[in-house]
DNA sequence: CAGCATCCATGACGATACTG
DNA sequence: CAGTATCGTCATGGATGCTG
């Protein structure tokens, strides 16, 4: 904590450091990578997947709400971003197998530290969401 | 690398290992934490006050694209979620500084080795990207 | 400066039906 | 089993105008 009473993660950028490759410069390539994160269904694939390759419906039950058109596209934008593999079984019918591979290991990884971060804390903001909402109804 | 040629990752989940608290069950409160990841503009946020306290126009300046609207929106729910803290000091016209409380400064940990491996790997994605589409092309 | 309120477009997503 | 195609919804978020 600084003596200001704030906090202050050493080494990032502050509001007097702007530079080449700013994340926060719209077109930043990190940009693209939040909007994959963000949307609902890559990041679970990928941790799911990170646990082994799995076939098309065995990721369709293990991920509950997940849509067979949402799933299918997904592992599209991620088989194209080159996260996940797909290996075809010409049997019949054909069996598809999809993993990870090495590229996306290392982000599941950082992704990995997130989710147990969330395990640890998420009880806390539930706290936290709990009193303040509490100061707004009164 | 397995010998089947495919990648694991050590620890996770895998298809036949359901369990309480599991990540994949809609209600679980990580999902939660992926949808606050979610939005455009959190992590965004985190990071930048992750740098020190910033005040309201600045923010809105240093994040590109960013609208007011969407900006109090963000800080808002990041405050309800015991993230962000939001100082006012009564001057005239009185003067709001946002910053990141402990809790967050441990996800903004995670969250910055997050966006390292982007800067490090998005070219990687993105060179996959074109492969990928130059053989839909064909 | 630090916001709130409103209107509206886009697109993400779900449901459903069909295919090899 | 492993998808594709189509349609409709609904929320996210951008644009704009106003306030203390």
């Amino acid at each position: 904590m600084t003596q200001d009473g704030t906090f202050s993660i050493p080494g990032f950028l502050s509001e007097t450091a702007p530079r080449t490759g700013d994340v926060y410069a719209a077109d930043c390539p990190t940009r693209k990578l939040l909007d994959r994160i963000g949307d609902k269904w890559s990041v679970l694939i990928l941790l799911l997947l990170g646990g082994g390759p799995m076939r098309f419906n065995a990721l369709r039950r293990r991920i509950a709400g997940v849509s067979q058109k949402m799933l299918s596209q997904t592992l599209r934008s991620l088989e194209r971003d080159g996260l996940v593999e797909r290996g075809v079984t010409p049997t019949m019918p054909v069996e598809v197998r999809y993993s990870i591979t090495p590229l996306a290991g290392e982000l599941i990884e950082a992704l990995t530290t997130m989710m147990h971060w969330a395990e640890r804390r998420m009880d806390v903001v539930a706290a936290a969401q709990a009193r303040f909402d509490a100061r707004r109804a009164e």
